[in-house]
DNA sequence: GGCGCGCGCAACCGAACGGTTGCATTTGGC
DNA sequence: GCCAAATGCAACCGTTCGGTTGCGCGCGCC
């Protein structure tokens, strides 16, 4: 319950598509740089590194300086956080369920 | 992969502090009218209906009209498919993972 | 050593968002 | 029939968002 309010960030950071395609991306791909993630994507190069910031902002993210480039790799423990969010909503609308259940059932 | 396409109007309709604690209202409490919600909450009842318009558009709950008052209620198909959409990434995460743990240990 | 690639910073812009206020409308109950 | 409750509709406002352009800077590399 109070985990929730610390959820919503998240899932604001993974409330666009852009974005959403970028972890995918880097779950998929592996750690990547700003250049090569740009490439992949339609945006400007500066959207694409907008876009990361909101999602380190969220903690799902993680960036590390290497040479002349910055790479961009996923952090897992937030994604799993949120899906943990995801199965303690879920879990309370199954026990509400089953206590309209029991209740009809009487 | 297509999945995670549709995922994103569902998270940016969670990734909202006010319409996360109305999705958890509406698990915990069941189905509930405008103002009974507005009351639970510190904002306007028209910010309520607002944000329960956002959740609606992205088919997180239904409302039907009662009475004189409209009684919204969860829809939960789309929880569960943005938990199965955590649930491609992570595992998509996981794979890679594997495939590196594998790459490295050969 | 100079050229080019990759990046950071800042300003700017239109559109969407979160929220409020005010007013009209329906509906229930006395 | 009338009043109050519950909602719908619309305008308005400040802020954030997604995106671009322009410019400056550091680092590799030939």
């Amino acid at each position: 319950m109070a985990a929730l309010k610390g959820a919503a960030p998240v899932f604001a950071a993974l409330g666009d598509e852009t974005r959403l395609r970028l972890v995918s991306r880097l779950c998929a791909g592996g750690p990547a740089s700003i250049a090569r993630l740009t490439a992949a994507s339609s945006v400007t190069r500066q959207a694409i590194t907008k876009h990361l910031q909101v999602l380190a902002g969220a903690g799902l993210v993680r960036s590390t300086r290497r040479g002349r480039e910055r790479v961009w790799e996923l952090r897992p423990r937030q994604l799993l956080q949120a899906r943990e969010s995801l199965d303690a909503i879920s879990r309370q609308w199954d026990e509400a369920l089953g206590r309209l259940k029991a209740f009809v059932e009487r």
